[in-house]
RNA sequence: GGCGCGGUGGCCGAGUGGUUAGGCAGCGGUCUGCAAAACCGUUUACACGGGUUCAACUCCCGUCCGUGCCUCCA
């Protein structure tokens, strides 16, 4: 394993740790999975991105990981229906589709979104529904350590008696008595169930289903289906053992969701299940919080089709990741045309720069320390994966590609071997980019015959043949190629 | 109302108690038959009001604004 400073920075403590795992060169991760009720939107993108980078980054480091990450495909109720109806359940009726037939269609589009934006797909993908055995046991022995009530065939979880001797709330800063007081200013919550409990903060870890209700399994309590916290306990329990390293998700999930999950984990057994929280901040649009209640939404398809009001052109996946990337992950980050299209613009600057250090000819000295900047690009991701600096080295090293081509820098041919192979490992493994267009199989043909054309355009130029070569050049562009005329002959890109 | 996070130049977005972020756009130059590209140089900053300090964009307090949570939505 290779030696690193890796520091991450973890909720719990609020504070940048140095990444030191349970069992190295072993890690586990889990993070929070979408429900796959709908297509996969933008919100998706970030957590699952960031995330990607952080295992790709442990991986390079020698961490053998283990990404764990589920699919959540029953027992969420729906928001605005009183009667509190699955999910998954309503809408398969509304479809008049079987629930699973539902799931397994936004399964796939999820994983399609994940495919086209780059990210490896995790180890292992747990679905809820295939783990009711495993909530139900989770249940009882939250039953059995006395943090559990049955009331009216549904489990809660006691909350204020947990409390008394655990910090609930320590995750997300809640205190207790405000938490309390808060929702007593609330008013009394019409919600489903609220009778049912001892207190308005506990929360339900098996709720019994209505009659309506389609997706359902039989427990020691009622035919129900498990409370919405608990899949994520189970999961990561059953695939990645307590304690385990890092857990992941959108600061949105930090209260309730993963402060739950603390208290159900530790209730079941007796271990603080987590070592690092790590939460990545969210995204907005021209400003503005996205919803459905803004109008703003958009879903990831439309985004590289351009289908949609808000946009006025198609974003390839990869000009999304790339934006994302140029951000850090704790902080917010703005979409807006103007913005992806300044991405979009400076990823292919990269990318051509990449493509053409291979015609980079080494020296017999360097004016370039690269071991200097590769150190710099570690430091920088080992500072909790600042990739928005990372991509500020690599703009660095653009500019030195470009020198290198004008022969105003030089590297000897080791330095030259050592830049090359950094660059690469940290555009490609590391961030996950690829050059999309460049990925057309016959690469080599089409370069063949562009560089035929431009040599007859060399001629028409020497023979001052304008109207020819400019022909030739205007042709060519009219294609989607650039035309690249430097001191030592010319050469071509594809236009971004 | 409570808890948390943030407000950086035309736009996006890093970062730091005293020294260049970076990208996109703009401007000037080199190169070029012209153009593009590339390269060189360069203009616009740290919400507002106090305070701490030799020194604050960076720390503290207040105000305003945005955002997440306080809802069985994961």
């Amino acid at each position: 394993m290779q030696e690193h400073n890796l520091h991450v920075y973890n909720t719990l403590t609020r504070t940048k740790e140095k990444f030191e795992p349970f069992s190295p060169p072993f890690v586990g991760m889990y993070v929070c999975g979408p429900t796959v009720y709908g297509d996969p939107h933008l919100g998706h993108a970030r957590p699952y991105i960031t995330f990607d980078v952080v295992s790709r980054y442990l991986r390079h480091l020698g961490y053998k990981v283990r990404y764990v990450r589920n699919i959540t495909d029953v027992g969420h109720l729906v928001n605005d229906a009183d009667e509190g109806e699955d999910k998954i359940g309503k809408k398969a009726k509304a479809d008049q589709l079987e629930p699973m037939e539902i799931v397994q269609m936004y399964t796939n589009s999820f994983h399609d979104a994940m495919r086209a934006l780059g990210n490896i797909p995790p180890s292992i993908e747990p679905s809820a529904a295939g783990h009711i055995p495993e909530q139900i046991k989770m249940v009882q022995e939250i039953l059995d350590a006395g943090l559990a009530y049955e009331s009216n065939g549904s489990v809660y979880f006691d909350v204020e008696k947990y409390a008394k001797t655990n910090d609930y709330g320590k995750l997300s800063g809640k205190v207790l008595e405000d938490l309390i007081s808060s929702q007593e200013r609330e008013g009394v919550r019409n919600l489903d169930g609220q009778s049912e409990k001892r207190s308005s903060l506990d929360f339900a870890i098996w709720k019994k289903a209505n009659p309506e209700h389609i997706m359902r399994w039989e427990s020691p309590w009622s035919d129900g289906f498990p409370g919405w916290h608990l899949e994520c306990s189970v999961m990561s329990r059953k695939y990645l053992n307590f304690p385990f390293d890092i857990h992941g998700g959108g600061m949105d999930l930090q209260f309730p969701h993963h402060e739950c999950e603390i208290a159900q984990g530790k209730a079941a057994t007796g271990i603080d299940p987590v070592k690092y929280w790590m939460h990545n901040n969210m995204i907005t649009l021209d400003g503005k919080k996205m919803g459905k209640s803004y109008g703003n939404g958009i879903n990831l398809d439309q985004f590289f089709t351009g289908d949609h009001p808000l946009l006025k052109q198609a974003y390839s996946p990869m000009t999304v990741r790339f934006y994302i990337l140029m951000a850090h992950y704790r902080s917010t980050l703005d979409f807006s045309n103007e913005a992806l299209q300044s991405a979009q613009k400076a990823m292919q600057r990269l990318f051509n720069a990449i493509s053409s250090l291979n015609d980079v000819k080494p020296s017999g000295s360097s004016t370039f320390n690269v071991q200097e900047w590769v150190n710099e690009c570690y430091a920088v991701l080992d500072d909790d994966f600042n990739t928005a600096q990372l991509l500020a080295l690599l703009f660095e090293s653009v500019k030195v590609i470009n020198q290198l081509k004008d022969g105003q820098t030089k590297l000897t041919e080791a330095d030259l071997d050592l830049f090359k192979e950094k660059v690469n490992l940290f555009v490609f493994d590391i961030l996950g980019l690829k050059d999309e267009e460049a990925q057309s199989g016959n690469q080599e043909e089409v370069d063949g015959l562009i560089k035929m054309l431009l040599k007859l355009r060399q001629d028409a130029k020497l023979s001052k043949d304008y109207a020819t070569s400019d022909a030739i050049r205007d042709e060519i562009q009219a294609l989607g190629f650039k035309i690249l005329d430097g001191k030592d002959g010319s050469s071509w890109e594809r236009q971004s």
